[in-house]
DNA sequence: GATGAATGAGGGTTCATTCAT
DNA sequence: TATGAATGAACCCTCATTCAT
């Protein structure tokens, strides 16, 4: 992403500007090979070889190998957390809200590399404890705490029959986390359509028949 | 040389059978060790210390440190595998073929050690490929084609109403692969009642309201 | 000093015997490079090839770089702190503590490896807080009180005449060190001979005339 | 290029005066780093912040690592080499030039930075064979003969009467060497009243009594 | 001159694997 | 068979040195 020989062409690009370059290239190295090898299998001299950069660049960047890898999951994954709080908020129909976080789930998850980072944090975190408790507060807890609200909120207006769903919002996630093990795992012999299967599980949910 | 000094102490167990109470003991610890910390982060020294055995023996019953994972795979699931034939011919009303299900994956799975290799499974899969492979074509596959056969059927029968479930099987399981993620990463913090969401998943998709 | 070639004519000797030769063999591989290159400078790599043993093993016997020096200094110096205790409780004429004092440090000391472990104390003690603490409250502070009240008793007695040498102990050993610095030193250039610098001292300390 | 912008606020300060006082922060910073982690301890990184340069600037006034080390030192002592000179060809009675000499150590040596430098030529010196070598020719030998001299004359003189002192010129200087390595060790545990131990000592080489 | 980002060789440490006992 | 001391390749990290700006 980021090679080395553009560098003569980089001449007006600041200082900051090829840091944040490099930053960015390390990173993706990095995912790469964690993805590959896991955390502890991982080499620091193929990230800095795939990152076309030496070895000791990579801590000018980053602490050491856990800094490396717990930034890559906050750079990445950060984001996404803010955009979950607008979710919570909202009063629209339930199929509207489902349809939405299925729609943000594939195209901002699954179908970008935060998906591999998404299964890093599930891979790994048993090994980062601070990383899964972050990840739970941050994230689950929220996450299943708005999902509870919502489902709630629908079945009181009738858009949702099965009360239970409102005791296991886990049931309403769980396709995603199976589409993310997928594609690691099982893609390359049967290819999961993950759009259409997210669908056909609203539809269930929402009892939907075709 | 055989049947030499140590025979007085071998009392009633054969050779065979203390060997085979070792390498039940390592595979045992092992399954700690890699649980904790994964393949690559675990330490045979830690595998040998737990199974209070030296480290050469563990070599004496596994070629190295990937044959151990391997078998200690394939001892823990295989006989899962079998058990997986008799579904696909069975010609019970879905619900109970379900609730089966649900029952065997809380006893056998959830609620043994089995939970931890298929955590191992699922977390190091992607750095052994014949493993993913093997599991692929041996479980996953079968597994999913057993279930879309009976969904199926009974869709045929009326006791499904959505037909797409039978293009997305990984819906039916997808709570279990929930449970067994949620067991190592977030339990700690917020206990998961398994069996309840299993029902109410199965219920969920049967559309039995409460 | 411990060949690995040896290895086959050492059958009989016990494991227990062969792990004491060892790690005496890096110990002393260690004093020799510690000595050449300082605490910092010294190579593992080099003291293993040094004492003709894997850089591994090295670790089987000692923590760390700092625990190999801390120890090769403890089991060096450590029987002589034993040996100090007795001179403090002797009512010999001083001029026969003083000599035998010098014949100590010239045999004991500076005509041994202690020499070059002493040598290391004072040029690395800085580096070494504890071990510097250790030292001035194992060895320094006692033998200088030892020294003092030794001195007072002497003067009491007419032996000796400057009083101030019992404000100022350090002038009895100053030429130990100066033997040792300068064995490490200059000695090369222009060899001191040490034991006819200390009958001078003793002879200048208690004003004996040729 | 040459007195472009930075011209207007060089004032008065040369360039050269503004890159000796560089230089100088560099050596004083390195004279501390050195002294606290010895030769292979310190890091450049730390010499560069102490000096409130960049990293680079230190090798824009020295070769290297070890050139700064030794240009340390040759800055340090140097002078000190021709103060040598003088004692020697003095014909003042021993006791006044003891006296001076003491003092002068007290004041110039131990009493300053050079006590550091000092320190570091003894701890290092082995290191450096060279830099011994050059101190040895330089300042031992030299130091050694003039004393021997001296003291030739003072007993010819009747002013010392130890004959041997002649042969161990070293005896002479030990205390100052004590003191120089007790402040680097042992000083924070008990201060050591060097002016009184260096006057304690001339008193003994000439018998004085109190 | 001055800077500090970048380099990469080097060294401490770990740990899977071997093998003499 | 069982042991565990020994091995040495591999890997993380540091830091002296360089060089484009």
């Amino acid at each position: 992403m980021v090679g080395g020989k553009a560098a003569a062409s980089e001449t007006r690009s600041g200082r900051g500007e090829r840091a944040a370059a490099r930053r960015t290239a390390i990173l993706d190295a990095a995912l790469d090979e964690f993805s590959a090898r896991g955390f502890a299998g991982a080499r620091l001299d193929d990230v800095a070889l795939r990152a076309g950069v030496a070895k000791g660049t990579i801590y000018l960047h980053f602490k050491d190998k856990e800094a490396l890898f717990q930034e890559l999951v906050r750079t990445m994954l950060g984001p996404l957390i803010a955009g979950l709080e607008q979710l919570q908020a909202s009063d629209l129909p339930i199929r509207t809200v489902l349809e939405r976080f299925a729609d943000l789930f594939v195209r901002e998850i699954y179908g970008t590399r935060r998906r591999d980072v998404a299964r890093l944090v599930i891979t790994e975190g048993t090994r980062f404890p601070e990383l899964a408790e972050f990840y739970y507060r941050e994230v689950v807890a929220r996450g299943i705490g708005a999902m509870r609200a919502m489902i709630k909120r629908a079945v009181a207006r009738g858009e949702v029959r099965h009360e239970a769903l409102s005791r296991f919002p886990q049931l309403v996630v769980a396709p995603g986390l199976v589409a993310i093990l997928w594609a690691g795992l099982f893609d390359r012999f049967d290819h999961l359509d993950v759009a259409g299967m997210m669908r056909a599980h609203i539809d269930i949910l929402l009892e939907r028949r075709e």
